[in-house]
DNA sequence: AACCGTGTCTTACCCTGTAA
DNA sequence: TTACAGGGTAAGACACGGTT
């Protein structure tokens, strides 16, 4: 029989530290998790509330001596699984036993087992000659230490008119020498291997406009983009057709070593001046994706097996989201949407009887709705977009609650995100409930109740030749 | 009945420029 | 520095239908 949990997992980054997200109409902080039931049995879905125990002051540490120093390890105010390198909630026991029960971590778990066993100090020394034999001319230096201000100012001028970044770090080598070799090696490394095996410097990136994601100054040229599609499958069979390549294990100890080495690089420079990191965006951008989430920037001059390890496993997470990048059509982060049925074709042309088809209303007691809401879902219009009209919001819960419509169809019949319409639906009935209830259901005393005389119960009249 | 794949829904989080 | 607003995705959980 297979165990099913109920409510979606804890994330310890949630607002308050804590815990399960709030159900319908509850508002106040240690509110009742939910349960679903199932839809088949009762019609519509239907919500009932258990009620929790209050958790525990426990802290990550506390988390950490209980489960295992092997298996867990404290940052602050966080745990992190060191197998899955994430943060888990640590106030909830049952978290923490139900993320050691998920598949994923098992995996993970098996992956740094294996990994661990295979590591020997002979293959990390491969790592090192591996990596002098490609670019002896590179090693370690204060110089960032010293220049960085001034790379910086040479970096913002030099991407006015960018086409080829390497040709770009080719050009200013001589101004800022250190950084545009790291530069031009990271490109060529991440570059994903060509199917006949070419050798790895001979290599252009296949597209230049995608380094421009990783080394472009933050906030200047970068495009919003749409991330691409990653399902679990799809990231199955990605990982494995890059892992069959013959190069590419040999591509990846190189690949990590430039990455370990960039990491030293930039932990240097953030010690001293940390708030530049982001404004300058190459170096920084190129580690983020690839930095173990509990690396801090100051401890990454210690521990070179340990770091190696994690680099390595990051860079093949690296390696596969690269690899996907290349591959995947990027196009702009917004969707094309339309309001037009909406605002041109229900606001100006819909007759009460359409509205009370679909709204299950008509549009008088709509706009009643609307009057009594509009305070309180009116939203401020700022210079990225328009909110949303208090009519629109409206309609879209109206229109959730009157059809059996999914929030996805209704989400594209407003021209809205889905994400969007939900909290718009939700948001409503709150209101509803809140504000407008208590006009249109009074509760009666009772005793009048009873003391009035009922009319007999009408029942509807029975066809006739229905046996009834 | 058990398993598997897919669909749906919800929540968290990120991104972005401006104003307070 | 923070709040605002809405778009997007990932991840998790449940529902449900088809297959064995």
């Amino acid at each position: 029989m297979r165990t099913r949990r109920f409510g979606p997992r804890s994330r310890a980054e949630r607002p308050g530290g804590c815990c399960r997200p709030l159900p319908l109409g509850a508002g106040a902080p240690g509110a009742l998790p939910r349960r679903r039931r199932s839809r088949r049995a009762s019609g519509r879905r239907v919500q009932v509330y258990k009620k929790m125990p209050k958790s525990a002051k426990v802290t990550p540490k506390d988390r950490v001596a209980q489960f295992g120093k092997d298996k867990f390890h404290a940052d602050g105010t966080v745990l992190f699984c060191t197998a899955c390198r994430k943060a888990v909630d640590h106030v909830r026991k049952q978290s923490i036993v139900e993320h050691m029960e998920s598949a994923k971590h098992k995996q993970n778990e098996k992956r740094r087992r294996q990994d661990a066993e295979t590591a020997d100090p002979k293959q990390i020394g491969a790592v090192y000659t591996d990596y002098e034999t490609v670019k002896p001319e590179l090693k370690l230096s204060n110089e960032c230490n010293v220049e960085w201000p001034v790379y910086l100012g040479i970096v913002k001028d030099g991407f006015a008119d960018i086409e080829d970044p390497i040709q770009f770090w080719m050009a200013i080598e001589d101004r800022i020498p250190n950084l545009a070799k790291y530069a031009v090696v990271l490109l060529q490394l991440t570059t994903p291997p060509s199917p006949d095996g070419n050798s790895l410097h001979s290599q252009q990136p296949e597209s230049p406009s995608a380094c421009c994601l990783y080394l472009a100054p933050h906030g200047k040229h970068t495009m919003p983009l749409r991330r691409p599609m990653t399902g679990r499958k799809k990231q199955e069979t990605q990982r494995s057709r890059l892992l069959a390549r013959p190069d590419y294990q040999r591509r990846l100890r190189i690949y990590a070593r430039a990455q370990l080495h960039l990491m030293h690089q930039v932990s240097a420079i953030a010690l001293s001046i940390s708030n530049m990191i982001q404004q300058l965006g190459i170096l920084y951008l190129a580690t983020q994706r690839t930095q173990c989430p509990t690396l801090s920037l100051g401890s990454a001059s210690s521990g070179q097996v340990a770091d190696e390890e994690k680099a390595i496993l990051d860079a093949a997470e690296a390696g596969v989201l690269w690899h996907h990048l290349q591959t995947v059509d990027r196009q702009l982060w917004a969707h094309t949407s339309s309001t037009d049925w909406w605002e041109r074709i229900v606001l100006s042309t819909w007759e009460d009887k359409q509205w009370l088809e679909t709204f299950r209303m008509s549009r008088a007691t709509f706009m009643h709705i609307v009057t009594k809401l509009s305070p309180y879902i009116t939203r401020q219009n700022t210079v990225m977009r328009r909110p949303l009209s208090p009519e629109k919001r409206v309609a879209i819960a109206v229109l959730r609650l009157a059809t059996p419509t999914s929030l996805r169809l209704i989400s594209n019949q407003f021209g809205v995100g889905m994400a969007t319409a939900g909290v718009a639906v939700r948001e409503v009935c709150r209101l509803l409930h809140n504000v407008m209830a208590n006009s249109f259901i009074c509760l009666e005393n009772p005793q009048e109740c009873l003391d009035q005389p009922q009319p007999p119960p009408r029942y509807p009249k029975p066809r006739p030749g229905s046996g009834h």
